[in-house]
DNA sequence: AATAATAGGGAATGACTGTTTCCTAATCAA
DNA sequence: TTGATTAGGAAACAGTCATTCCCTATTATT
């Protein structure tokens, strides 16, 4: 069941909600069309199971880039450098179901919204977080505002994917280079 | 037919290509279902004509705002205050065609794609004129990587938008400040 | 003034959508 | 082994979609 969810956050992402049509649903689940009802009420309750699991494969991933960093200053690198990487090549342009719920769907659905937004709030405080862990190891200067700082790197994050999709290049070393400077 | 073109702009940032309906665009453009396809020949070109204008008038206002600052600095600082102001309020609601367009229908739609590249391009180029510029006026230090620098900026401004359309509030003046960071 | 040409409007159409229903096959309990 | 319960699949259904066709009103021309 899992594995069949898989499925469906990779036909979500790649064409977002409504370009998603049942036939296309059940071919990347490997489920017939009863099947899928069977398991969910609708199409609309598929897309939020994808959308959850999407978001707490991602939660764990940042977490694991951030493990990779000896003080704040250095997980916080390492998670934006995970940011650019699977803002790339084919996970790049397969994009990423948070921006697509955003952008696709927070305007007229509110359950979305929500969860849009909870993901996003999420993914903030733990960068306000990692600033804030800097600044207590001495990897960050005191004078750094945590939250607007959060607040920016999430627009950054987010704008890595949209420009991801449009198949930009991004090379990571120079875009989290000249990032790093939010942190002076 | 330009004003009919204005209200074609709004339904598609706000709902994306797919989740807009014959039946919406000729609400929003005030005409019968046979006049638009007089018009535009199906619903695709009506949508790459609502982008071009779009795309002309968000240059504009960019331009516009740019030519507010009396440095380089300056007016890149105007350029970003204007792309938060942008992102928020009932326009930041209403959401922007070009980041629409890239997470919706970049991955499928080559014609689309092209002019959402051209779109980031142009505006890339942009920034990093205003970089140089400033390097050149000296209220930007030499030793900033304007190519660098400007595709960062391209995140933050296509990641503004994704946030506003979210619906998160952003403080112009603080996130801005934070930004201008990256030109020291 | 009469006629040709065109722009605009609205109903009809066929394809495709999400959803439901019903049937088959498999799994488990006794 | 038999019976019951459940997971899975294919076809049918109602509704909506983009698109086309044809009609009306307006404008321009002679």
């Amino acid at each position: 069941m899992d594995t069949a969810l898989d499925g469906a956050v990779r036909v979500f992402c790649e064409r977002g909600y409504h370009a998603t049509s049942i036939g296309d649903l059940t071919a990347a689940m490997r489920l017939a069309t009863g099947s899928v009802y069977k398991a969910f009420r609708d199409k609309h309750a598929v897309f939020l199971a994808a959308f959850e699991r999407y978001a707490s494969v991602r939660r764990e991933q940042t977490r694991g880039a951030a493990a990779r960093g000896a003080n704040g200053r250095e997980r916080l690198r390492h998670v934006l450098l995970s940011y650019v990487e699977h803002s790339q090549g084919s996970e790049g342009r397969r994009g990423c179901i948070v921006v697509g719920s955003a952008v696709e769907l927070s305007a007229v659905d509110p359950v979305v919204r929500a969860r849009v937004n909870a993901q996003l709030a999420t993914n903030e405080s733990f960068i306000a977080g990692l600033i804030r862990e800097g600044q207590a190891d001495g990897s960050i200067p005191r004078h750094v505002a945590a939250d607007d700082t959060a607040r920016l790197m999430i627009c950054i994050t987010q704008g890595m994917r949209v420009v991801g999709k449009a198949r930009l290049p991004l090379d990571g070393t120079r875009l989290v280079g000249v990032a790093m400077k939010l942190l002076a």
